[in-house]
DNA sequence: TTGGAATGTCAACAAGACTGACATAAATTG
DNA sequence: CAATTTATGTCAGTCTTGTTGACATTCCAA
């Protein structure tokens, strides 16, 4: 009896039942908090949030961006964005050049100081990603990271995969 | 060779590299938004946000809890829990039954109301979960949820076993 | 060349977090 | 019993981060 339940189907489907699916949910919750945990500490005390987290990552990721694909990466308005930006630019964390072929788009850059806070931040967020992939091994990081992949909408799904060959 | 580095330490550390991790931290921040998407377009329709989600959810998960044991698993102000629980019991989700044994506590329960728009929002949660879970298979499940438990910071692993085993 | 699309800015507003101060009632402790 | 602690609720004010709406600029294509 290698199955869990007498339910037909050939395969022991145990772990689709609600309760697991659940635990999924409660899974998602609680890790997210800690996942977020470390870079909100440091940015408080600079007085950042994590929309400038979101920012300084996703243009060190890929320097040069326009703030139209960091729109759609990010999912907010741009009036939303603009706000965050424009207190990056103020204090000279970001860098921001008039497009020389279409002067309408902006192309962000991490300056010297925004490189070094996203430096901060990301070997933060890093050291309990670390420590978790660590303490479950790479069989389970696999599955954490397909699970996490069928979990997208398909259009971050596409920024997501775009970045994750851009970074080897 | 079953290794893939040159690095001494007996076993295979690629999966620990910073792309690897930050592959990882990317994967976190894209999922979180699949995640929440369908909950929240519920909510927006009926003029709820993710406040009142958390709120019904984990009331549901321990009905007849207090506010203090739901502030502590929600990490938020009691002031900000207020609010939202003063909406959910005035708009007749949410029972607030005065304790008998200690009358200084309230303990908290779904209406009936409550309990359909808890459905609502825990079907279409689990709908996408089951969706990512059979996509990725057993084996993955487990491995996603063993890093997701070493990510959480101890206080909240703490009340997520306790509500693990309660859901059996 | 003119109209539409893309981009960015300003202003106003809302949700939901925060702190601080204070009130009330009940339980606990000396 | 008096004093203190605990649990809860409320008022007021602030901050971050999201939203719409309106509008200016720039580019491109019909």
């Amino acid at each position: 009896m290698a199955e869990g339940s007498g339910i037909p189907g050939g395969q022991d489907l145990l772990f689709l039942t609600d309760d697991q699916l659940r635990n999924g949910i409660e899974a998602m919750f609680f890790a997210y908090r800690g996942f977020t945990a470390d870079p909100d500490r440091i940015l408080a005390e600079k007085g950042y949030g994590r929309a400038h987290h979101r920012a300084i990552h996703f243009i060190n990721r890929s320097p040069g961006t326009t703030v139209n694909n960091l729109l759609s990466i990010l999912g907010v308005t741009k009036q939303s964005l603009n706000r965050v930006l424009r207190t990056l630019i103020e204090d000279g964390l970001v860098e921001n050049q008039i497009g020389t072929r279409d002067k309408r788009e902006r192309h962000l850059f991490l300056t010297d100081a925004g490189a070094a806070l996203e430096q901060e931040l990301s070997t933060a967020q890093r050291d309990r990603m670390r420590m978790a992939f660590r303490q479950a091994g790479p069989e389970a990081v696999a599955g954490f990271r397909h699970v996490l992949e069928a979990m997208m909408d398909s259009d971050l799904r596409r920024h997501y995969a775009r970045l994750k060959v851009s970074g080897r």
